[in-house]
DNA sequence: AAAGCGTACAACCGCCAAGAA
DNA sequence: TTTCTTGGCGGTTGTACGCTT
């Protein structure tokens, strides 16, 4: 048995709404408000709509101040980087980019903007790399340390090996605060993104949440903070740069493996096992099948992106204070934020 | 001119969590 | 404590429109 509808479906209108539809709802919430009950908002005002279809289509398109199309450079660069920190949660994307709806950038970042960011230069790249391969360089050939690099390292120099998978700064840097020595927000943001806060046998707290991280990677973020807290975030969906960003040092649990955060997230990039890399297809594209094919392999993946592509997008930034990549590394080692992230509460608003 | 195709966007579906009963 | 209702969310589908052949 499946659950009862939440309306009955066989009196509801589908499809499109009339313009007649929009005025009656419109000017019913503008003055009455919701009521709190979607559900029983359609038949107060004689809509045969669903419930969820009028919130739906309040939400999307009726509400004031809402926006559409036209998505500037810097809300792009803003979609990028949050769907890298925390994946496909498009109503916390969405509280970033005022007036933006989770389905307006949903669409956009389906329909455009994955293709955006392919494009051109993905072709040359992927043209130069298997000119490269063809002549005999082994992508296998990976140095022991590893680099984390931006646009300005040596790597630019090499045009056939990638540019390791910097973790972008969120680009909310500007205006948009993020979390430094503010346990409190950092919290919030964990509960809210599916976490729970439990006691640890020592009484200092931790929060265990499901992230949107790889299935099957768990990360472990512990407070370097004076106060001892310790944060531990086992799985999904706190990966990522706000973390990296923050003052913690990120330890990962791979499947039984240790290391530091980049070594863990290299050997997802670099991984052939699909499990590891679940999820994060869009990150690695070709650069993982030309890594596991050789020189025979056929780029199939087109609808995915590499992480040469999605940071060198982010990080073509403009804003004058995002990291470059040593001061990155830099901070990645000695677990300082370098970013100026004095508003807080600005954002905690939002994501509440 | 029309059929075919691709794209963009609106809307729907179904699952889940929170809170009320 | 359990069950039910509702809101919220992400994924998917439907459809209108424009472009190409």
């Amino acid at each position: 048995m499946g659950r009862a509808p939440c309306c009955d479906k066989d009196n509801v209108k589908k499809g499109p709404w009339a313009p007649e539809e929009d005025a009656t709802l419109k000017a019913y919430i503008e003055e009455h408000g919701t009521g709190g009950n979607w559900i029983a908002l359609p038949q107060k005002i004689g809509l045969k709509r669903c419930g969820k279809s009028c919130r739906l289509r309040w939400l999307n398109y009726l509400r004031p101040n809402i926006k559409h199309g036209g998505f500037s450079e810097e809300e792009d660069r803003i979609i990028c980087s949050l769907y890298v920190s925390i994946g496909s949660r498009w109503s916390i994307i969405a509280a970033q980019l005022p007036g933006r709806t989770d389905n307006d950038i949903k669409n956009y970042w389906n329909t455009r903007l994955k293709k955006k960011l392919l494009g051109k230069q993905r072709k040359e790249q992927i043209s130069r790399r298997k000119l490269q391969m063809k002549k005999g360089r082994s992508p296998l050939d990976i140095p022991s340390s590893i680099v984390v690099s931006g646009n300005d390292n040596n790597n630019s120099q090499d045009p056939y090996w990638p540019e390791l998978p910097v973790m972008p700064p969120v680009p909310y840097t500007n205006q948009e605060p993020c979390f430094v020595n503010d346990h409190a927000s950092i919290r919030k943001l964990l509960v809210k993104l599916g976490g729970r806060f439990s006691s640890d046998d020592n009484g200092s707290q931790s929060i265990n949440m499901v992230t949107h991280f790889p299935t099957h990677t768990s990360i472990d973020l512990q407070a370097s903070s004076q106060d001892n807290q310790k944060l531990i975030a086992s799985s999904n969906v706190c990966s990522s740069s706000m973390f990296l960003n923050s003052q913690y040092n990120i330890l990962p649990i791979l499947e039984g493996q240790s290391g530091t955060f980049t070594s863990v997230f290299e050997e997802m990039c670099y991984s052939t096992n699909p499990q590891k890399l679940n999820g994060m297809e869009f990150l690695y594209g070709e650069m993982r099948e030309l890594n596991t094919s050789g020189s025979s392999s056929v780029i199939t993946s087109g609808d995915s992106m590499d992480w040469l592509e999605m940071s060198s997008l982010i990080s073509s930034t403009t804003t004058s204070n995002v990291m470059n990549s040593s001061d990155y590394q830099r901070s990645l080692q000695q677990g300082v934020l370098l970013q100026d992230c004095s508003n807080d509460e600005d954002f905690n608003h939002r994501v509440q």
